[in-house]
RNA sequence: GCUGGUAUAGUGUAGUGGCCCAUCAUGAAGGACUCUCAUUCCUUCGACCCGGGUUCAAAUCCCGGUACCAGCACCA
């Protein structure tokens, strides 16, 4: 008919008979912010985060935290924040640790959790649930060797330990907590069906014995007092149930994770929390986080500690001065598919550069500084604003009396040049012949510094996982240790003290 | 090997059948403003893994490939 008739005659008949056919439907919006949680209800939400806390937070960490607590707030709910500290020997925990990453936590998400709750407290909850795992026939209590029960799960057959009935199971259990067994001698595994088609969910283990006497809990409250350990899955699930969790967000290696719980989950008669995943990321610079090798590292000495700036740890994003909204723009701008995705630390720095310019004093610092004298007529003194775009901040006074300059030694190559804010020069001889003060031609602006505000200065700067300290001339000025200045032609830096500084955003590797 | 997951510009991301010759950010290039190589603003560049199928219509649904990732720990 439209090519008959044309479109007009159409859309005239369109317009009498169905109008609404006409109407465009709202273009497609871009979606703010993270994607709905399901089933969620407002004032209803309970979310967690569960590190191990077995060093500070690292970079990776910032998901979890950003993402729930960013829940927490749409959602209006609770956010719990939990010490996962079961392992006393593979990933031990770290005692300094728990104070720390509640103070991260509470810097990056900006609130205190809603709840902490610390695994290693909460044994009795687990020795329960394991009993009555025991009793009502859902868990056995295994003595095969690890090894012999890799063969049973994927021959899809049934280890011998499988049919005893839950009497014995109780009386091993006692065993188990009186101290009998060795680790790996005895295990609690949770019975599922030896011929399910994943193998990782085959009679999973749920807690195991560790050697608490060798490898004592660090907590001292804990020490040496417990013997048999529930393991992730089985006291994750637990403890969610427990503090009513509603909803799981979380990385997908932790699919398995979700599988096995609810298969626990059933057994009980509870219901899972809905569950999210994120894929894994991967930072260009620094490839994966590894709390554990970072560790190895730190108590080797090859770093300055948690926070040196080569570390992708949270306490060294902080040192280095990056800000806490920036690092939630950054997780919230990758949302939570469950993509693997690696990431470059521009798009970080970008979101810190806007965070912090507004606020960030400027000052100038002279890189391996060559002293000119000032030839000609000048004032004697120049003021230039702290701020270019905020002159609420006020005015800086250099002191010219002294006739005396520092010029970077990049700059002084150039012969003529235009001193910031101040006078056309040429250079020559450790001359600096001044010209006009007027800004007569189109000479190269660049920072100087006169002597009578300069002192020694380092500022401190990592490439590739490499620290370097650049010594120099900086602006005198009494900003505390903690300020975010931006050194003119340079960068953003972190006044660490009075002597040194540490630039923010680390220059790109040429690679 | 078994099980599961993912695939949109350089990097990320939005988009669940028509509004998409595809969004936004970042990046790169250029420009405006600026006495910083900063900030702000403008312009440009650049993508739906491959092959079939369903449909009037597919980034979107189906099938088959391919690639990458994860779990199969008495770690978390």
């Amino acid at each position: 008919m439209a090519a008959k008739e044309g479109l007009d005659h159409l859309r005239s008949i369109l317009e009498a008979e169905a109008p609404h056919l006409l109407e465009k439907r709202a273009p497609k919006k871009r979606r703010e912010g993270l994607t709905e949680l399901p089933n969620a209800e407002k004032g209803k939400v309970v979310l967690r985060f569960a590190p191990n806390p077995n060093g500070p937070l690292s970079f990776g960490h910032a998901r979890g935290l950003v993402i729930n607590s960013t829940y927490r707030e749409m959602y209006e709910g609770e956010f719990i924040l939990r010490f996962d500290d079961t392992d006393t020997k593979v990933k031990p925990p770290l005692l300094e640790a728990y104070e720390q990453i509640v103070e991260e936590a509470t810097w990056l998400t900006g609130r205190a959790p809603d709840r902490v709750v610390v695994a290693s407290d909460r044994m009795e909850h687990y020795y329960e649930h394991a009993e009555s795992m025991l009793r009502e026939g859902f868990g056995y209590v295994c003595r095969c060797t690890a090894e012999a029960f890799k063969e049973h799960r994927q021959s899809k057959s049934a280890c011998p330990c499988r049919d005893q009935n839950s009497t014995d199971n109780l009386s091993l259990w006692k065993a188990m907590l009186k101290g009998t067994y060795k680790p790996g001698d005895a295990v609690v595994r949770v019975k599922t069906e030896m011929d399910l088609k994943n193998p990782a969910l085959r009679d999973w283990p749920a807690l195991r014995i560790q050697d608490t006497k060798t490898h004592p809990h660090p907590r001292p409250e804990v020490g040496s007092t417990y013997t048999v350990w529930p393991l992730l899955d089985f006291q994750s699930a637990v403890e969610d149930h427990l503090q009513g969790v509603t909803h799981i967000v979380r990385g997908k290696d932790l699919m398995d994770s979700t599988r096995k719980q609810t298969l626990l989950y059933k057994h009980f008669g509870w219901r899972y929390p809905e569950t999210l995943y994120w894929g894994r990321v991967k930072v260009h610079e620094w490839g994966g986080f590894s709390t554990s090798q970072m560790r190895r590292d730190v108590e080797a000495g090859l770093y300055d500690g948690w926070s040196d700036p080569r570390l992708p740890t949270l306490a060294a994003l902080k040192e280095r001065g990056i800000q806490p909204e920036a690092l939630q723009q950054f997780w919230l701008e990758l949302g939570i598919t469950q993509k693997d995705i690696s990431v470059p630390l521009s798009t970080l720095y970008a979101h810190n550069t806007k965070a912090v310019d507004n606020g960030a004093p400027r000052l100038s610092f002279i890189r391996n500084a060559a002293a000119f004298h000032l030839k000609g007529n000048h004032p004697a003194e120049v003021k230039v604003p702290c701020h270019p775009n905020h002159e609420e901040m006020g005015w800086r006074t250099w002191d010219l009396a002294e006739g005396q300059v520092w010029l970077e030694a990049d700059d002084v190559v150039k012969m003529d040049v235009r001193l910031k804010e101040f006078a056309d020069v040429e250079l020559h001889d450790n001359e600096a012949r001044i010209t006009s003060l007027e800004r007569q031609q189109e000479h190269p602006v660049i920072h100087w510094l006169p002597a009578s505000q300069a002192d020694e200065a380092v500022l401190v700067e990592t490439k590739n996982n490499e620290i370097h300290r650049i010594s120099g001339k900086l602006e005198r000025h009494n900003h505390p240790a903690g300020t975010v200045v931006q050194l003119e032609r340079i960068g953003y830096a972190r006044v660490l003290d009075g002597e040194n500084l540490l630039l923010c955003h680390e220059s790109a590797s040429e690679v």
